[in-house]
DNA sequence: TAGATTGTTAATCGATTAACAATC
DNA sequence: TAGATTGTTAATCGATTAACAATC
């Protein structure tokens, strides 16, 4: 974001994280520069429009050049807030949430998991990749005085609009949401959903096209 | 699709399973009419749109009437390919892979799984919910023999590339795929992508835009 | 019949692509 | 300097919204 700019629309975000990948693996192999066309080969956008999409937040270019790989992927962090953290709860440690729990790609995303809650009391205690599991009854005690931002939400769709409104009410200011139901949140409040149902049913939807 | 016609946009298939969402839930309160208006309140898009996005289809309503919800669900169920069958496999039986292979949705998106297969050599012969573990050296030949026609890749990133062309040379026409690539496959092969990393970049950049 | 709401055409808006002057 | 490639403006394309005649 430049500030006074206007908003950037969410495709362009959506292609943030893309460029970032292809990034990351081109300055493991030590390429120090690349262009839009180079990076169009590889990631399917037209060099137009990464030309435009990077120009969302500033000019990271040089004419006659191109792009130095180390200095964008580190801007594309920037822009994408991988250097902030965020201490993060996780709600519903069933086998989707236990496995999220362990996943790795957080830390470098900035998130840190200090907490699991779950409805049912024989988990209590227990812990996952040492994340203690906390009653559902210490979820608001816990989201105050951790100062938790952001809550992960695997719990199965009945419970999920209660859970996501009691983080919310804490203080809780991001959710990411895996329960297939749509919610609306507040204004000053993000939520990102993985949508698993969703994506299955266009999958389905391709393959019939296809046969 | 209706025959002849163009091409429908990813958008308003993306639409679709939030549709038959809403109806499933409408329908079980026995609410058996909904106004493109009505529809538009609870899901969010416009009227206008929810018309359209029908009418790619075919004309579902009534003037003066609506839509009967129970008709409308089905037809969009239809249209997703919900009633169709398809023998799926896992690939990378993990944290991730026990947890998606464990989830119920599947079932009433029509796909079945029948294997898991994990480089593991100790996970060999285990079985998640009943469904067996198999060798990866013995993927080509069970997915031929079983006419497998999708499968589901949650192994790491490093062998993800090997796996999906491994599956798609043996037959698989379908591709959920988790593991974070950018993979191109054959025009007559479908794949859909969840992104959890990206997701994540994006509830991160829009807390930050937030703050 | 009168009222309601669709299906569909037309208008608008926004995103993508093309083009090219600026400049390294 | 000549060649390359950006940043940016203009043109195009496609998706969304508005409007309304058709019709239940």
């Amino acid at each position: 974001m430049v500030k006074g700019k206007d908003k950037v629309s969410e495709a362009v975000i959506r292609r943030l994280p893309v460029y970032h990948r292809f990034l990351t693996e081109i300055t493991e192999k030590n390429v120090d520069r690349i262009s839009s066309s180079e990076l169009s080969k590889l990631t399917g956008f037209t060099a137009s429009q990464i030309r435009q999409d990077l120009n969302n937040f500033g000019g990271f270019g040089q004419q006659g050049y191109g792009y130095n790989t180390v200095e964008l992927k580190e801007e594309i962090g920037n822009i994408l807030g991988m250097h902030h953290h965020h201490d993060t709860i996780l709600i519903g440690a069933g086998r989707l949430g236990s496995a999220i729990a362990r996943y790795n790609g957080f830390k470098e995303s900035g998130f840190a998991i200090k907490a699991l809650f779950d409805y049912d009391e024989k988990k209590i205690g227990d812990n996952v990749d040492g994340i203690k599991i906390y009653s559902m009854d210490e979820l608001e005690k816990f989201i105050k005085d951790k100062h938790i931002e952001v809550a992960i939400v695997t719990v199965p769709k009945q419970s999920a609009k209660e859970v996501i409104e009691r983080a919310i009410d804490s203080g809780v200011i991001g959710i990411w949401n895996f329960a297939p139901i749509d919610i609306t949140v507040p204004n000053n409040v993000v939520i990102e959903n993985i949508r698993l149902n969703d994506s299955l049913l266009k999958l389905s939807y391709y393959l019939k096209e296809r046969i």
